[in-house]
DNA sequence: TTTTCATCTATTGTCGACAGTAGACAATGT
DNA sequence: ACATTGTCTACTGTCGACAATAGATGAAAA
């Protein structure tokens, strides 16, 4: 499908810029600049900036200018924690809705996750990963909590796709996933939630480690 | 403090039009019609009616226009029950922080809410009920959950202030809070958690019960 | 009458220009 | 040398005009 205003291709090559790494935290995004390069105005891309300040993505001082987040260790700690909370709460409404064809589905995506981080194949293993939660947090239906949920996903992945190759070996990411299918299928709802939270809790801690040590 | 620029103004100006009832749920805000009335261009009006809908108060459409946003039965209840998990989760992390001064001060704000409440005095009353649940979730320093919640809590004023005459007694609404203090003097985080989400989701349940029967 | 199609209108999308501000830098006075 | 002040510049903030679109209206054809 293809994009109706320019405010949303904008902001998806501002996103993906930030993604590739050509923007650094803390770097203003001039809106002349991004004005020229792109040849449009500066009114679509203001639009777009705003769009993704309100993900969270960028920051905005009246006056000044847009600029990368510099997300501190606690932010990123806390980005985690909040997802985990949201995603952990949904899953544990949502399992009833799984068939057992879905669990079989997200078993699978657990060793293609690992096959994939094996490979190197950052880019698809980052997209799978999203698919994977997606399904368990997605399914409860709560268009609100999906909302926040997804604006987080945005977040971590400025995050993970810098420190990710650090974080977890193949097999664990196989192994961390799987846990969480296995607490679904136990259908006890204080366990997924619990698993999931973890799950966040986890990996924040140790992507604020890294970046407490200024790596 | 003062605004500094437009788009802020004009943000608290349709947002305050909102609550006053003078937009109805589903009614177009035309760019046209505010510049008018307000002498200015259309461009800070736009900015501010991005910034509403991205909190999820308006609802855009391209090429068609912004709308108050006109919230179904499961949405309103699924607020509620998203606040719930926030809040509760954030409360549950932050007791040990809360003072023994500040545990009594959450207990007159119970009791001076019934007191409002039986005055009629709604717009104080849910003022004071902003500062209560904000002390609850925002002293855990999470900026990230602080910041969904206060959009949960902007969205559901919009409700809240139609339909709250209808659901509490005054007595009703400090035994309810109350309820919740003593949660979190009992030092149990699942107790907290299980408080709060209980709290919200039963307000949830009721909102979305009048709105079903189309008060 | 009903359907189709062109036209019209009201509203949003985009534009280029100008105004206003924050911060850098130079000039001045002590 | 240092603080203060004034200017200059590179941005963002705001503006008014025009382009493009969706939906309404009305005319033409069956």
């Amino acid at each position: 499908m293809k994009k109706i205003t320019y405010k949303d291709r904008v902001a998806e090559f501002i996103y993906k810029e930030i993604i590739k790494g050509n923007i650094k935290p803390k770097e203003q995004i001039k809106e002349t600049h991004l004005s020229e390069t792109l040849n449009i105005s500066r009114a679509p891309i203001r639009e777009a900036l705003n769009e993704l300040t309100s993900v969270g993505i960028l920051e905005y001082r009246p006056h000044i200018g847009t600029f990368l987040t510099d997300l501190t260790a606690d932010d990123i700690l806390n980005a985690y924690i909040t997802r985990g909370v949201l995603e952990g709460f949904a899953a544990s409404i949502s399992f009833p809705k799984l068939t057992k064809g879905d669990i079989n589905r997200l078993y699978s995506m657990c060793d293609k996750m690992e096959m994939l981080a094996e490979k190197n194949e950052n880019v698809k293993l980052i997209y799978l990963g999203d698919k994977f939660h997606e399904k368990l947090f997605s399914i409860c239906g709560n268009k609100e909590l999906v909302k926040f949920t997804k604006m987080l996903s945005m977040k971590s992945h400025l995050m993970f796709s810098k420190y990710w190759p650090k974080l977890y070996l193949p097999k664990q990411i196989n192994e961390r996933h799987k846990k969480i299918v296995k607490a679904i299928e136990s259908g006890n709802p204080k366990t997924i939630e619990r698993e999931i939270r973890n799950h966040y809790t986890e990996t924040g801690k140790k992507i604020a480690k890294l970046k407490k040590e200024g790596v």
